[in-house]
DNA sequence: CTCGACTTTTGTGTATACACAAGCAATAAT
DNA sequence: ATTATTGCTTGTGTATACACAAAAGTCGAG
């Protein structure tokens, strides 16, 4: 039932965010096509879907690239993030939905859980867990999305960072500070501690290139 | 120079915008290709452009329409405008750059000189840049990018408003407190008046839908 | 007259073929 | 030896053709 331009834009999305396409990996159309076994047609329309969600970058007459965005970029993405999450958090904490709250306590005990062994992945998945909860809690669709949207395009550089064992645990700190806030309906407290809990990342990842002295600006 | 399809998707966005194709009304590529004087591959990728812009809707199998949002979701994109036109605003005051304080006194002139008149055409464009001169002075660039695409979905849906001469010289009137916000570098009051500004505005369009009782739910 | 099954038509999804621009290599001229 | 020009290769942009699903129309049975 999927089209094949469905299915072709979902794997390689998926391959694109999970690094095995690292970014700037050329894409050359006949190549993904005899890859995926079809025409080159449903290929252009998935790399036209991903050029769209701007997780590669289509320059005309001059092939398709896994965006390779500059690090002043990626940064100005996540302080984005961060207020699109902070927004969340806010909304989250006015509604004072109690069935919310359980769902953040049922994500922020999984995370526990991952920490207390170190499991760098499935603290990932936790992770997700707690922030798409999150974003479904602020009662707004549409922010929602567009959440769900921005935290998959920072995926790629967000990936390294939960390998710091100390990160880990500092994270989930943080999040149980949301939560308090939340559960105490204080929604500046509640804006305030998702909004840093956000820009750390984006400042440990500032940190992580400048050590590696990686070859971007 | 410019391919077919970034021509096409350019001109249907902008009879999408202008209200020229209506929401809900449906495109079919055959017809599209015909008018357009092409073939139906570029007509297609231009679609999925504006698929992916927020445009219209593709359904598998069952064509392309310009999207018909529910009341509940433009309400609901409005806010997330109010959240990230606040956040610019919040930026702005804490640059506390003088030319941007020129920018966007420049602005405001013109406004008020299109309120002065009645022109709502004039207003319209000088309100536009208005926002944007806001959004670039956020010193963030992807989060001006962001608030331009949504700004420019949500434009079929605002067109109506500044009809009423009420409105427009209200409008004015919060810009003007936005702007002496900024320019005493009060973050807080900066950010406060942008986000009412802009609620404002998705309730006013909740209003007049309720008004007209469009045949929407 | 109404309802349902069948046929026709319409429109999308994909494949293939051609057109052409950009990069590259080899050769020729200075 | 260096550089400019030309031809070749590669890869994208567009057109056309076919496959098939969904909607629309038609016909017959009750």
């Amino acid at each position: 039932m999927a089209s094949a331009a469905d299915d072709i834009s979902e794997r390689l999305e998926a391959e694109i965010v999970e690094g095995v396409l690292p970014p700037g990996t050329r894409l050359e159309e006949p190549a993904l096509a005899e890859r995926f076994g079809v025409s080159r047609t449903p290929v252009r329309e998935a790399l036209q879907r991903l050029s769209a969600s701007g997780l590669v970058e289509l320059k005309p007459r001059r092939g398709t690239q896994v965006l390779n965005p500059s690090i002043g970029r990626i940064v100005e993405m996540f302080e984005v993030m961060a207020e699109l999450e902070a927004v969340c958090a806010r909304l989250c904490a006015r509604r004072g939905d109690p069935d919310l709250f359980a769902d953040l306590r049922g994500w922020l005990a999984r995370c526990a859980a991952a920490a207390d062994t170190g499991d760098a992945s499935a603290y990932y998945t936790a992770n997700k867990g707690f922030h798409s909860a999150i974003y479904r809690g602020s009662g707004n669709l549409f922010l929602s999305q567009q959440a769900e949207l921005l935290h998959l395009r920072l995926t790629p550089f967000r990936r390294q960072q939960l390998r710091l064992p100390r990160r880990l645990r500092q994270s989930l700190a943080e999040h149980g500070r949301i939560v308090a806030a939340i559960e105490a309906g204080d929604a500046a407290a509640a804006e305030a501690a998702q909004r840093a809990h956000i820009l750390i990342q984006g400042e440990r990842f500032a940190d992580l290139l400048a050590q590696h002295g990686s070859g971007r600006e």
